[in-house]
DNA sequence: TGTACATCAGTGAACGCGCGTTCACTGATGTAC
DNA sequence: TGTACATCAGTGAACGCGCGTTCACTGATGTAC
């Protein structure tokens, strides 16, 4: 049944598109083959270069789009509340929850992709896309940080440190109490709510 | 030239072991092959299982043999310094400098294979081996934080977290000046040194 | 509107390649006398 | 101390397998008349 129509053709990109932005973040770069991310787009592997240059080409696509989904639904976060604290302990609730956690595929790129793309060529477009996705989303907590503009941005460029450490590392000790510790030393942290020293600002 | 003494074969234990946690740190755990592995310590594949049930259980080993060797370098610092606060500067700055950026091989294990870690099966032993690890340089920072111990462990998480995604991040946007960013932004706040705020503790 | 035909999205076999692991073999090491 | 021989660390061919990519082919889509 081949040859489809020109909006089945685009429905079928977006299909590859959104499976290997879920496939990735899960597995990783080397850990989904074309025939993987072409099955779960309900499709055959031979058809994957009619869409795509390469492997390559749709990891920088499928990156882009994930980093895209995420700085959306922070903006969505920061137009339901009412300020800048509020705004940045809702992202910073979700982005360190257990949910987040366990649903690597529809969480973040961040943490799930940073090891994979620390280790690409530099000339691999993957980069490229993870340079700008970390960008954006910390022009985007610049914006609900205190001070200058320096000031706000190298408060964003620490807290986004922080945020992609504790994800990565309380899934890299999933299973272990020492997980959840995690996330609730780095939500304290970046709520400024130390437990036992000042208790607020 | 088979039959090798038992001096010898010591010896050719420990170069693989050498070489394979600089080698998984720097590619990745899916990125060396086990031919690699032995050709890097000066030998053929076939004789890997001689020494290692699996390509797992080597991962396991070299990833906690890399984790010792930094908590080993790390108490150095403690004790070369002259108290708490310097010390934890003196690890700061060397864990977040240009050269660990760059010598991955030599650098610490968590941001390097943090992200393979966390996709892993909960049963294999590279898990295990990486939780350690993290337990171990986790109660070091404690040692040198401040409050009670329940604090004192929190701060000491949420540092390493920072630290992790800090070098993470670094390393996933080598080339662009934002690389350099994230390090200074992760040290200053570490250190207590926020631009524009507060002076010191 | 209806027909003839060119286009081309998707198929699945095939390509060369590298992987983790196994195994028969080799010959220096280590040991028993 | 010297000799005979069993042991076993390391070798390299081979195993089955999955990978990214290519390509001849198919037949519904889209178009020209």
């Amino acid at each position: 049944m081949p040859r489809v129509s020109k909006e089945q053709t685009e429905l079928n990109r977006h299909a590859i598109e959104d499976a290997s932005a879920r496939l990735f973040k899960e597995k990783g770069f080397a850990g989904v083959s074309v025939a993987d991310l072409m099955g779960a787009a309900g499709l055959t592997h031979g058809g994957f270069y009619g869409h795509f240059a390469s492997k390559d080409e749709l990891a920088a696509v499928a990156c882009a789009n994930a980093f895209k989904h995420s700085a959306e639904r922070w903006a969505k976060r920061i137009d339901e509340q009412p300020d800048e604290d509020a705004a940045l302990q809702s992202i910073v609730d979700h982005y360190l929850s257990l949910r987040s956690l366990q649903d690597i595929g529809n969480a973040c790129p961040g943490p799930s992709l940073g090891g994979d793309v620390a280790r690409e060529d530099e000339a691999k477009p993957v980069r490229a896309a993870y340079r700008a996705g970390t960008a954006e989303l910390v022009e985007i907590l610049a914006t609900l940080a205190q001070g200058d503009a320096a000031a706000r941005r190298k408060t964003a460029l620490a807290q986004w440190s922080l945020m992609v450490g504790a994800v990565m590392l309380a899934r890299a000790t999933r299973g272990d109490p020492v997980s959840a510790e995690i996330l609730a030393a780095a939500r304290d942290h970046l709520l400024d709510k130390a437990p036992n020293t000042s208790p607020a600002r």
